[in-house]
DNA sequence: TATGAATGAGTCTTCATTCAT
DNA sequence: AATGAATGAAGACTCATTCAT
């Protein structure tokens, strides 16, 4: 009847319990999917009660909610490792080389976390709205870093976005080694030249 | 599993049948998600009883596949309208543009149906299969046109492969409007003049 | 998804299934109490699974309610069995009789119906609109009865309620044998008595 | 069940805790229902912690029973307040209608209580045993007083009980507003005719 | 072939009660 | 004595699948 009798935790016994269930629901239901887990296997996986859940989130959905705003930097967009210096321009390709194996660290380190958001999101407004905002976010950040850096402001947002895609699926095969036929040493030199060329 | 029942249809009418649950039933799974859809609401879209499905489906997953061996051409990769004559190098642009209009539309017929698929792709291994398999062959279909066209081999399958990535993610992008803050006719522009560097 | 998916039953078979759904769901609720009572035992008792109950019934709410509406009739005030000729004043106390021996054997019937429906009439709208509404239709109807035989109009309808509060308690106390200490001829003889009175 | 390890409060602080619980508990369930109240709220409303509760009580069914037993003289049949002094017999009418005044403040307070009560009295034997046994205190009760006020002692009992069944409805109506089509202000001056003609 | 009524296992969620602290 | 976190059994409801007709 209440709103919400959801207890947010103090204690630092508490606290650890609702990340266990955060993480344990967040990986299942990324290995899984949503819809083939259920509570009870979250509960055994966070080495808790199925009662103990529903004092600490809504409902199942709201686990993988917390989950998506807790981890969702770490899968979809790294924050990339800008030191606030200058650089130069010809630390650029290195520059992106770096970002791109950031990329891939995350996405294995993610698994099929990304897959089973980008499923979500057009069935799922919340996780839609948390997912394109994110998106956004780094499309801006990494613009401002590039402007701050003497890169042309014109189209830069664009570019970037672009830019994201092509790191975005080069880590997809990757990770994922979808096909036995791509070389992926190739692939990913390819696709620094390809970013380089971008920016021009 | 095992032996089935399932009884191929040879008169018309039930074929006919057959191919309206299909379609019916792939349509409303990439509309609102597998597991948001129930064979109650297929049957019904379909014009048929809950009970016939199941003389012509093993069950409701076999449904989805079916629609994804149908329809899968359409959705994932449209096979480019390749006319078997040679182009001039100077019509590449134009026929990049092309290729990109027609995923456009595609994306735009198919709906949400490419992210479903997306998403069933890493719990269920037979959508996976099938996804990858028809990405390789577009990728190889594509090399194959481009390299009987003067297009150097070298490293050809990952520069197309990479060029699929891009195009995909435009579609995406504008079919799904999910940014407002890009302005999507600049970033096309973006996207043509880039898949031009990748092939020089 | 849709508002409601509730099958109205057509063939014969079917509505008898939701008939006697009804019926022992009603049964029960009344006997243990609503909330003493789960689908289970409702199935069971009408010889049906569990899930063809929420094919005729929006929820178990709503078995109660449609038993509500079907015996209601019969559990709260019964129709006075009157005829449409007019009677002799000097009748008026057999037609008394007539109304309370009525009002007893429906209160035998429905056994503790009527409590459970009390019950639950200040916790559910519903239940609660239902029973005024009937109790004040009852009423009406008596009165007009009455009053279409030459009983004074004035307080008709406050004299009929009270007479009816009457009725009831004392077939509560008959029914339930509630007290041992109360000898229920004279009881009854006593509310006649005290009816007459009333209407002097 | 069997040995118990209810804890009865001797400190005064403990009395007073085990006090707020049945007040704060049957106040809740006789305004939600039994089953619309838990354990967490009354715990709440009582100030008190879930555990503590389960050191008073048997059970949640143990705090209604306690509730009932400490303010069913209130709800259900106000001790008249009858002064020992001989009453005057033109003084019938007045004493009457104090009673009913009585009767209309205990329900006013009592809420819902009554309802709630009876609703129990059919699937609770202890409930049921309590009340009943109350209702018949006070038939007694008043039964003596009329009749050390020279009373007839002839059908005495029925003839008090009758007239609290119809001072009991005359408050629920009153109460509860159920009906607009009655006049409560009538009402009332019927049933305190129809009482004193009921005693002659 | 076809129907759609029927099944019942499976799922989320609640809550009385217990227990570690 | 007291806390409130934790338990887990129980219940309402859904839906893929089967079956009587």
């Amino acid at each position: 009847m209440g709103t919400s009798d959801i207890r947010e935790p103090i204690q630092k016994r508490s606290i650890e319990k609702k990340e266990k269930i955060i993480e344990s629901g967040f990986k299942l239901i990324c290995k899984h999917g949503y819809h083939n887990t259920n509570t009870a296997e979250i509960a055994k996986a966070a080495g808790v009660s199925t009662g103990i859940v529903y004092q600490y989130f809504e409902d199942k959905h709201d686990i993988f909610i917390c989950g998506l705003e807790k981890y969702a930097d770490n899968i979809f967009y790294p924050i990339p490792d800008f030191s606030n210096e200058k650089f130069n321009k010809k630390d650029f390709p290195a520059i992106i080389e770096n970002l791109i194996n950031n990329y891939i660290e995350n996405h294995k380190l993610s698994e099929s976390a990304h897959q089973e958001i980008m499923a979500m999101t057009h069935s799922d407004e919340k996780v839609s709205y948390y997912f394109f905002k994110r998106e956004m976010e780094i499309t801006e950040m990494i613009s401002n870093y590039l402007s701050s850096n003497g890169f042309s402001k014109e189209n830069l947002i664009e570019k970037v976005h672009v830019m994201i895609g092509i790191i975005d699926n080069l880590c997809h095969e990757i990770v994922y080694h979808k096909h036995k036929e791509i070389n992926y040493t190739v692939m990913k030199k390819i696709v620094i030249e390809n970013i380089l060329a971008l920016f021009k």
